[in-house]
RNA sequence: AGCGGGGUAGGGUAGCAUGGAGUGCCCGCCGGGCUCAUAACCCGGAGAUCGGUGGUUCAAAUCCACCCCCCGCUACCA
């Protein structure tokens, strides 16, 4: 889920598209896949905004909501469902959820006392003032005291611990867990749950003068999202994973857990905090005015080949740069050289032969299927496609080797076979990443889409095709 | 400042837990082969004091100590 307050970069396109690859891979192998995502709409930010644009604030949001959505489209994304928490029924589901943790005598009444810089309308503690000024700015910063209520966070910082050396996968990846596990030690403090000045929020519901403090509220959106407290979401709930940027680890990974305990409810088996994009080695920023669209890359390279850079550059636990430079090199080496030149040769030499493609497997033992599973399933689609693409390498030498235009009769015939299968089980795997490419390989080959289990080299039933290429080359 | 991650050929990475010849992969560069394929494909080669110093060891990229440099997180803007 994103908060919205611009259109989607680069940066959501990976979350999404990340999540995106996930879900098609585990429906692939046939597994039940629920996949959320959405929009996290209420706070102070998009208040102003629409008054600035002279919209309310629903109208502001419903616009943002569906640039989104169009966006998603554009990329591909198979998502189950669209949550936004602007929406009546995710106010009923926070509203639950939050008397559901005043019943376990969690929240109380108190006084929440910081420092508050005007200008930038921003809280911050003792410890994070520079110099006793604003951090940002440095301007001078005023004390400020606030009746709010709180949820008692530091009361779950044992069954937090307890959680995460229980189950060690919770805290992806391996390298975020250790500042987490050492910071909840350090001890933690109670949260301020509620906002007497926003009015864009969902009413706090033992005290409707009040708003839900926009982060507790929006996570209760993975819950909403999938109709909690109604219809089957007992099927759904808790969540695989929550796939997250690193910046907002610490609401998903302490305060959302702390948060299902409190209420009763199951906590999400991970939560994955992916790294960042940076753009030609800057950090990505208005100012700058290096902020990569993901339509305009769309329109630029089309959706699967910049679906595959995305997973493809860099790990998902990362960080990274993204540049036209490297793309290019991407597309032109790894899609049209590698993936699409294989096809081409395949699909080629096979349609000027006229007897039946069969023979003996002798590629099998380049496909290391167990491993790309097990990539998966430990959320690394970048490793996977090293490993897939390490096939599509090894079969192109195959093709060297064998050098089937000098090959004749049953000679020929086997190593078509192992070529037409290799490209067939290809395009199994590619499936969850290039879709679309998946679909244009499956009809050159004449066989209709196939699941994980496929992928086993067998008998070839395709009518093969000379189509066009895949790719184009980029400049 | 505290906590966490990292520094491996021109660039990017894997390897480090359970030490064993600098071993692997991708891009780039140089040379060769092939001609099915969008000058694509395949093979070979050059290129590294594995951040630095010291230590443990028969043996260290890998273990230990200290130092240098990069990056992230530090909770109420999201």
């Amino acid at each position: 889920m994103y908060y919205v307050n611009d259109k989607p970069h680069v940066g959501h396109a990976f979350t999404t598209v990340a999540a995106d690859v996930m879900a098609r891979w585990h429906r692939l192998n046939g597994e039940k896949v629920f996949f959320l995502t959405g929009t996290d709409e209420h706070g102070e930010k998009n208040q102003k905004a629409a008054e600035t644009n002279g919209l309310t604030p629903q109208q502001y949001v419903d616009g943002l909501a569906n640039t989104y959505k169009d966006v998603w489209k554009c990329l591909n994304i198979s998502y189950d469902a669209f949550i936004r928490t602007s929406s009546p029924s995710h106010e009923a589901a926070a509203a639950k959820f939050i008397e559901m943790m005043n019943k376990s005598g969690d929240i109380y009444k108190g006084e929440y006392e910081g420092w508050y810089c005007v200008p930038d309308e921003t809280f911050f503690t003792d410890f994070q003032l520079a110099g006793g000024k604003c951090p940002d700015c440095g301007r001078e910063v005023k004390k400020v005291k606030e009746e709010s209520y709180f949820f008692r966070l530091s009361r779950y910082q044992q069954r937090l611990l307890d959680h995460y050396s229980d189950n060690p996968e919770f805290l992806s990846p391996e390298l975020r867990s250790g500042e987490i596990k050492n910071r909840v030690k350090a001890g933690l403090r109670d949260l301020s749950i509620t906002r007497a000045s926003i009015k864009w929020g969902v009413p706090f519901p033992l005290d409707r003068s009040r708003t839900v403090y926009v982060w507790v509220e929006a996570l209760v959106g993975y819950l909403s999202g999938i109709g909690w407290p109604n219809g089957d979401s007992g099927s759904i709930w808790p969540a695989d994973t929550h796939l997250v940027g690193k910046e907002i680890n610490w609401f998903h990974s302490v305060i959302w857990p702390a948060m299902l305990m409190s209420a009763g409810l199951p906590v999400p088996k991970r939560i994955f905090a992916h790294g960042w994009w940076t753009v030609d080695g800057k950090k990505m920023s208005k100012s700058i005015g290096n902020i990569v669209d993901p339509v305009g890359m769309v329109k630029k390279y089309s959706a699967d080949p910049f679906r595959y850079f995305l997973i493809r550059e860099k790990p998902l636990s990362e960080d990274g740069d993204f540049s036209d430079k490297a793309m290019v090199t991407r597309i032109n080496g790894e899609l049209v050289d590698d993936l699409g030149n294989l096809v081409s040769r395949t699909v080629t030499l096979a349609s000027r032969f006229n007897g039946p493609i069969s023979g003996k497997p002798e590629l099998e033992s380049y496909l290391r299927l167990e491993r790309i599973n097990g990539l998966m399933a430990r959320f690394d689609p970048f490793g996977a496609l090293e490993e897939i693409w390490s096939f599509i390498r090894s079969t192109n030498k195959y093709v060297n080797d064998k050098a089937p235009w000098r090959l004749q009769g049953s000679e020929l015939a086997n190593a078509l076979y192992n070529l037409a299968e290799a490209c067939r089980i290809i395009s199994i795997l590619i499936s969850p990443f290039m879709p679309d490419t998946s679909a244009k390989i499956n009809s050159q080959l004449g066989v209709g889409a196939g699941m994980l289990e496929d992928c086993r080299f067998g008998e070839f039933r395709g009518r093969i095709t000379k189509g066009e290429h895949l790719f184009r080359k980029v400049a």
